[in-house]
DNA sequence: GTTGAATCGGAACGCCGGACCCGGTTGAGG
DNA sequence: CCTCAACCGGGTCCGGCGTTCCGATTCAAC
């Protein structure tokens, strides 16, 4: 909120440990040490509490960045002509952006995270659920689904490709179980 | 292996700790501390390392007999008439019991625990293996799917229960995704 | 009943990781 | 160039948890 003019290595160094956060939250999700994200940023852990109040706040704000990002997408594919396929579009990007980041895997599946994604992943929320709705009204997406089942599916995606050793088998199964009948191939 | 006849008290101990520790493991899966559980048999936390190595040891032994309950389920309904009806059946059975018992979920998320379930829950692989490849010699369930997607199903299907509020909403959708096409409804 | 060995219980140890603090340093304005 | 406030770094504290150890206790054989 306050911005009183950060000094010019303080800007440096904050970048710098966001940047190591998202590398290191994005191989071992909440397991990595604070100290490996600081070893890595080249700075030592006091700067990173400088920066960040806690371990939680610099990992949400690593996934806020993300799930802002997703949300970006979800806009722009709003103004696609098929519904349907910018629906599966988005589902299949945010799966395989997320199988590749263990910081979103452990966001999604943590039950009290649905708390802070709340608030900060609004946008993300909102943007999903219009593109949901939109391929609901053009009868590409069955109708007994809500934004929130949406999200849990996301989450059961992303179990299921952590678990199996092939790539991208299993969401094709989980996103037949989305269309409507007369869509399935 | 070797059983040199334990001494009575010792054998009421051991099943009160493995009872402490299906019930602690059931609600908080491994985060619940040793002694919490040894706090529930009501004995200290060296009489639960009397009879179990590591925590890691009782914690196996909790889910491998849980799994070897679900082996013989599953044996049962392979002489069920309808092998689809049984196969799915045998899925949903496998879901609901799993999402009320959280040491199966952290037992199937850890990718690091496929080297022990490989070898000590041998039957439940097996026996799902089995149930799986009748439905599908059945007509019911699509081809492109063998036991490692199958078990990777079932750890979404948790992941995505845990997430949602609602109750077996989720596991509908990905059962239809797991159809053959003239078996969809 | 006696004996001694197995078992019990919980106190103590060591490790690990998150949070904090203070002496040294650096940068920006005068 | 000088100054001082802000910032940097890593050493330290603290709590939690898995594991181990040992004196007290209990079982069961004789």
């Amino acid at each position: 909120m306050d911005k009183p003019v950060l000094r010019a290595d303080a800007r440096r160094n904050r970048a710098k440990v966001l940047a190591a956060a998202e590398e290191a939250f994005a191989v071992d999700g909440l397991a990595v040490p604070l100290d490996e994200i600081a070893r890595i940023a080249g700075v030592g852990a006091g700067t990173v509490y400088r920066h960040f109040p806690s371990k939680e706040a610099l990992f949400q704000a690593v996934v806020v960045d993300r799930l802002e990002q997703f949300a970006r997408e979800a806009r722009e594919l709003l103004t696609a002509e098929d519904p349907g396929e910018a629906f599966f579009d988005f589902f299949k990007r945010v799966v395989q952006q997320a199988s590749r980041n263990r910081a979103l895997c452990d966001a999604l599946a943590e039950t009290t995270g649905l708390g802070f994604k709340a608030s900060a992943g609004h946008d993300f929320r909102a943007a999903s659920q219009a593109l949901l709705t939109r391929a609901q009204a053009a009868g590409a997406v069955r109708e007994d689904i809500d934004g929130d089942d949406l999200r849990a599916l996301i989450a059961g995606c992303l179990a299921a490709e952590r678990y199996s050793l092939e790539e991208r088998h299993l969401v094709r199964i989980i996103v037949d179980g989305l269309r409507t009948l007369r869509n399935k191939t």
